[in-house]
DNA sequence: CAACATTTAATGTATCTACATATATTTGTG
DNA sequence: CACAAATATATGTAGATACATTAAATGTTG
């Protein structure tokens, strides 16, 4: 199904803006599929996004700003987020002594389980979703994007 | 700033991966960006999105769940977001009289000035964020992810 | 060290969203 | 035509999100 039928537009103005529609489209997509995956486990994208950065500390705990700072999403709801994780038992949160505002985060053992357990689906589907682009394709649409994501910076820095 | 400084990460396992990193990061940078421009206005992006649709609808109306097809997320809550916009005068809503399970929507003159006024501001903050991108550059990343949307579409559809 | 600013996290609140269900209308079928 | 199925929209509800505010701890500065 091609952008068009998706949004029944029989045209963009340009390949700007097909590029925009385009993005958030696939974006959208791709949050559903793993959506999906998730679900029946009772995990949700953000969740997901929070506890995969908490893998990846191997052990040393995260301060939650530190952890927003990293989420494709650094909403302000980060705490309510490692609530729901902690209440389900895949994350552990303890006041950090050495500065009592902070809170340090790491995931827990059944956290841990529930994660390698779900690499091999999240993978899986992913990859299936991308493998017809050629390396050179995936190359110029990397680096069409990072263009991209320094021009969003700059307008989003600039304006208060 | 790169995708890797956004997630504060330092590597990806493929470029497939940071793909769909790039992906959802970028989408969301877009959709913050809309955001902001129409803020001032008290309107929200699937708001615009329906008002877009009913513009481009040149004075026939169209029924709510012709609109959710081509909205970028076609939730079950257009009839809401429809609501929101009869309040606050940009658009009207009367049943269909041929099927009166029906509600035809429509976009009011009010509604066409504020989106008018906006075409400048959008299309210009747009434009900017992607002017870097070349023509085949541009070209590569539509059809690249005009091929992930077939695949993630097929995905989709077949599981349940 | 007192006063003020900054940082960090949590909370309040209105709104929005996902998902299921309800209601009304039309269509199809025996 | 009666009755089931399908369609179109609206609503109920739990949970999530955006955005502002609060609360507590630490830093900074005169």
């Amino acid at each position: 199904m091609r952008i068009e039928d998706h949004l029944a537009q029989t045209r963009f103005e340009d390949n700007t803006q097909k590029l925009h529609m385009h993005i958030l489209v696939v974006a959208r997509q791709l949050d559903l599929l793993l959506r999906r995956i998730l679900k029946p486990h009772g995990v949700t994208p953000p969740q997901y996004n929070v506890l995969r950065i908490l893998r990846g500390q191997k052990g040393q705990p995260i301060a939650v700003h530190s952890l927003a700072a990293r989420m494709v999403d650094p909403s302000s709801n980060t705490s309510r987020i490692v609530d729901k994780l902690v209440d389900k038992g895949w994350a552990d949160r303890k006041v950090c002594p050495e500065d009592r505002r902070r809170a340090n985060v790491s995931i827990t053992p059944s956290g841990m389980t529930l994660l390698d357990g779900l690499d091999a689906p999240v993978h899986s589907v992913f990859q299936t979703a991308m493998t017809s682009l050629s390396t050179s394709a995936l190359d110029t649409m990397n680096a069409g994007l990072a263009e991209v994501l320094n021009h969003t910076d700059d307008i989003l820095s600039t304006q208060h």
